[in-house]
DNA sequence: CTACAGATCTAT
DNA sequence: TAGATCTGTAGC
């Protein structure tokens, strides 16, 4: 069953905790391609330091600002695409990073995909799917899966994001404890 | 305008 | 361990 927006209109946290076992999912030109999600992070708002949005409202971080249950696919280094949902209420700029999704169907670059570049690589999840409503007609989505029990879940600071001072430490991330699809570090 | 750092990954 | 290479911000 496909996720609906109310699923992403609450605190990140909650949506991160819970995105875990949910399969992401892109139908692209015939073809389907489908994740299940083991490892994703939190980013709680713009006084969340490590959150893009801290910066302020820009062209890149606007889907942010907006209603929950939409796409926010960013740049980083040039190269790779990280993709995450937006979650919360608008006006609130959080959204959950999806950093490591099990192969399930269809998936492309090595058999790959743990990071949230290899992801979207997998996925074929690029800048023209940024700002897509995830609970909408088209573009990816979720489905939903069967549920991690809590004592798989493990939790953990943020990856990449030492510049953030205290919120560094914070343990907004989130993954299935075991699993061989988690992202490395 | 230039410089640089960044929610990364790959090949040397 | 360096290189690829886009975006936004800071600094001149």
């Amino acid at each position: 069953m496909k996720l609906t927006r109310d699923f992403f209109d609450r605190p990140a946290l909650a949506v991160a905790r819970e995105l875990l076992g949910k399969v992401l999912v892109v139908e692209a030109a015939g073809r389907r391609r489908a994740g299940r999600i083991v490892d994703c992070e939190a980013y709680v708002g713009q006084h969340d330091l490590a959150c893009h949005a801290s910066k302020g409202r820009t062209p890149r971080t606007e889907v942010m600002f907006g209603p929950p249950g939409f796409a926010y696919v960013f740049l980083v280094y040039g190269m790779h695409h990280c993709f995450n949902a937006v979650t919360g209420a608008p006006g609130l700029a959080a959204a959950v990073l999806v950093r490591a999704v099990e192969p399930v169907e269809g998936l492309e670059g090595r058999g790959r995909s743990d990071g949230p570049g290899r992801v979207c690589r997998a996925l074929g999840i690029n800048r023209s799917h940024d700002g897509v409503d995830l609970c909408g007609g088209r573009g990816p989505f979720l489905e939903d899966g069967p549920g991690i029990a809590r004592r798989r879940v493990e939790r953990g600071p943020r990856i990449g994001v030492a510049y953030a001072g205290a919120w560094a430490k914070r343990p907004y991330r989130f993954w299935v404890a075991g699993s061989p699809f988690v992202s490395g570090q």
